[in-house]
DNA sequence: ATGAAAGCGCTAACAC
DNA sequence: GTGTTAGCGCTTTCAT
């Protein structure tokens, strides 16, 4: 059979009493260590053995109803399932979170603003201590109202307003570092194969981009940045045109891994070699593609596990702090992972 | 400021019974739906008519100290960062839980078995109703003992007596139907690329792939499987020294999607095209390659989501038993996902 | 048809 | 130094 037929009664703060010949109150005191209670060294003693003898643990149900405080935090996302960050996320958030002894309640919405009440609700009516309110990929959101009645910091998103704490990787440093890899190896002639869609990621990189440029005073070209949709088969039309130009670029730098994974395919069709013939950089480090590809990929990882501890960190002194605390919008910066898919442009 | 200065005091059952009328008794009866109460229609509809004016929520808190129970089921797994995986078994446990209002309280132990004991410790001090111990892959693990004092059962692993229930994926079913699916478009020698490591896994999809040959009347030819350790680095060694073969196989299976990642390159290192000249089948469906390799990857998916909603599901039952229920050891079917990398066998 | 009261396990103000 | 007691918000037995 799985599990326990019979539920062993775990012992109660009154067991230990008992046991110790002392009173709960002394128990208390002595087990949570209150400050200011003057009480002899022996009896901490026989309430501490006892204790332990007994195996004691506190019900923390107990414990929360009677304090407000539950240790434990909400955790709600727009989607967990797609992307392999969340896990990053997730992990960072709860290794933070176990550092204080809380514990997190994980949820996720899949995007639907009533789920997303409902879910919210659900943690208020568990009293958790506050909320991380993530999403996926760096987003402006627009969270349920309920969540300015508790203390919460966004994930990978901010509002509008930012009237809430929130972290968002650097993307603008992060992209500036990659094109400066790039442009630091001799690299002249750069195309930028991005994104369509219109979101912070493609307007910061792009940005990013320019500044690398302005830096090594090369000139913006807009006929090296191709746009396309997404994945890895956007990337490919991407690079394919801007690899086929006569003045094609020698150098590649891709919104995502998935689409230098695109890009790879291109400068193989073409009978480019990566990184003899044209060098490629990616962002986000999806180690199922950057380390996988041949060679590997250097690209720019993104930071979910530091933000995802950064958020719980910063919810804690909210908590602590009684909740009026300025907001504060953290970025973070994106590491460069180095591979094998950088090195100097051709001698033409 | 990010959340609330004052937390708004929330409407307790005390309040609801002074605004309907009633006693707490009446309005506990009320809205809990207590069978064999005969309470007036009306008196019914004063006190729903209260709660909601008021928004009363029951505090779960309470609740689950007095009742014992917390709609509250723990989930710890070994690792949650490294595989795009846990996000779909989180996601299946997630929902199975949430159609009973149950939440998740997440955990990962990163494989310590300390840090899993102290975990485990947390969970029972926060009265879950249970726990879904998972593995990131399938595994044969030894839980800690702790785990047979409560409802608990395992996802993606099982012990070696078969104490727990447990839910896994049917490997052999998959790997058999894989090798069938290019043995029915005719291919007749067809390579194994395989993984050194000695997992359920390996032994598993070797059987099926045997099966598989049997079933159309092959012969096992052991030349025809090649060992490499993991990633597609790995696999593009076993894929080329399979192909180089003067009698090189025409389709090959591979173990995992990034082992077809390394038979792809290796397959294009040769000049071989998929599925022109090879056809090429992994196992997992991490979509990151199988959707972004060109051509895409057919391949075996892993039933993550449907694993992660056995689990709750059968913990579920479990607990409302009262935990005398049999272990089942449950085999979930991998589904194909047909993409692009299957073809006829060329013309020899 | 409705209510009083005990108690789940704990903390904390107060008393001695 | 230590103990009594009220109460966190709820369910449930037992009365009426």
């Amino acid at each position: 059979m799985g599990g326990a037929t019979v539920q062993v009664r775990t012992a109660t703060i009154r067991d230990v009493a008992d046991a110790a010949g002392f009173s709960v109150t002394t128990v208390s005191h002595v087990l949570n260590d209150v400050q200011g209670k003057r009480i002899a060294e022996n009896t901490r003693d026989r309430i501490r053995r006892a204790a332990a003898e007994l195996q004691y643990r506190p019900n923390r149900l107990a414990q929360g109803l009677r304090t407000q405080r539950t240790h434990t935090i909400g955790f709600v996302s727009d989607s967990i399932a797609t992307t392999p960050f969340a896990g990053q996320m997730i992990l960072g958030a709860q290794e933070a979170a176990a550092e204080v002894g809380s514990l997190l309640l994980l949820l996720s919405s899949g995007g639907d603003p009533d789920l997303e009440d409902r879910e919210l609700q659900a943690l208020v009516d568990r009293q958790v201590d506050g909320v991380v309110y993530a999403a996926m990929y760096h987003r402006v959101v627009t969270p349920p109202a309920k969540l300015h009645d508790l203390p919460a910091v966004l994930l990978d998103a901010r509002t509008a307003a930012n009237e809430f704490s929130s972290v968002v990787p650097d993307e603008v440093g992060g992209a500036r570092a990659a094109v400066e890899e790039l442009l630091s190896r001799g690299h002249r002639r750069i195309g930028f194969c991005t994104d369509a869609a219109d979101i912070p990621a493609t307007r910061a990189r792009l940005a990013g981009y320019r500044q690398a440029l302005e830096v090594y005073g090369v000139e913006f070209d807009p006929d090296l940045v191709s746009t396309s949709h997404g994945e890895a088969a956007g990337g490919f039309q991407s690079a394919s045109a801007l690899l086929s130009r006569p003045d094609r670029p020698t150098g590649l730098f891709c919104f995502t891994d998935r689409i230098a994974f695109g890009a790879y395919q291109a400068a193989a069709e073409l009978g480019l070699a990566v990184p003899q013939d044209v060098s490629i950089i990616g962002f986000d480090d999806q180690e199922l593609i950057s380390a996988n590809l041949r060679p590997g990929l250097t690209t720019m990882a993104l930071p979910h596990y530091a933000m995802g501890r950064w958020a719980v960190d910063t919810l804690l002194e909210q908590i602590n702090s009684g909740g009026n605390l300025p907001a504060v919008q953290q970025l973070l910066p994106c590491p460069l992972v180095r591979r094998a898919s950088v090195s100097s442009p051709p001698r033409a």
